[in-house]
DNA sequence: TCTATACAGGACTATTTTAGTCCTGTATAA
DNA sequence: TTATACAGGACTAAAATAGTCCTGTATAGA
């Protein structure tokens, strides 16, 4: 099977929700435990995809008393290649065709090589053409509580063990 | 990372090489023996890929004495979805999308569930469109000794330590 | 018929990768 | 000044993968 790691999954639950803030106020921050809280992921695993969001052009963080995180780009113009390749590095069927050290050191793999990557790219471009917002109708996803706050009603497909 | 696991990797070379002697006689049974030293693999990498690929509708074995394996099919026929179904499992992103049984307990996951399926259904399109025979070209791979027998000049991306 | 060879299948162990936890440091609003 | 929240890395635990080993079955040829 080839297979996204967890933190992936979870990485889009986390950014869905992301999103659909961001389609109520861009600006809003929010800090990673109300994040662990609406996402229904634990805080932990919510700080650790944080900071391997940060620095992507796609999220961005505010320290201090009121700090949080939040997304520099519309949910619609950030493809799940970019995520993926966020939270797992470059896309790629075999480690060969994006090691630069050593690469191919038989002419095998370098031959094999040249078609991988005709199949990693299919797939990369597979990938660009889904975008966030793709995956996640914010509309759908919020429902409002008796006492006006939200809950999130969603979860990774694989759901976290808490 | 995106990524195949190594023994499927080792898988296309296995294959590779059996589907150069298939260009020349289709018929030819090969050892697990002889496929590990042509192929570069340990033997039991070997013989344990071996037993995953028999079975499939391209790798047929025969036992006994001067028994061993082929291609049944041809490699042109052969897709690398085959091959890396036989070896990994259906392919897929997310094993949300293919688990039968309570697959999708909650909205969250069902809704990106189809959304991924597409992108599933977009990469394995991908890897059809692959045969054995684009990744093998049996004329070139394989050059004559001295005493005229061949010898592999065939590893895999990630090479196998002995 | 006997024997050597080669495939069949599964159980088991070791290794590697991934997930999850914890600790210490830095920035900022109040 | 202090409480809060992000930053970064080291460490441990768990899961997945790779690799080994053992026993059984089929068949060609002596």
């Amino acid at each position: 099977m080839i297979k996204l790691n967890k933190m992936t999954d979870y990485g889009t639950v986390l950014l869905s929700v992301m999103a659909s803030y961001y389609a109520r106020d861009p600006m809003r921050l929010l800090s990673s435990v109300e994040l662990a809280r609406k996402s229904g992921l634990t805080q932990t695993t919510t700080q650790k995809l944080l900071k391997n969001l940060v620095g992507t052009d796609f999220v961005a963080a505010e320290r201090g008393k009121s700090g949080g995180y939040r997304l520099i780009r519309s949910p619609h113009e950030i493809s799940i290649a970019e995520i993926v390749e966020a939270l797992e590095g470059p896309i790629a069927l075999t480690s060969c065709v994006t090691a630069s050290l050593d690469p191919c050191s038989s002419r095998m793999s370098c031959f094999l090589g040249g078609n991988w990557e005709k199949i990693n790219t299919t797939i990369s471009e597979a990938l660009q053409k889904v975008s966030l917002e793709d995956l996640c109708h914010p509309a759908s996803l919020f429902k409002e509580n008796k006492d006006g706050h939200q809950d999130h009603i969603l979860s990774p497909s694989h759901p976290e063990v808490n």
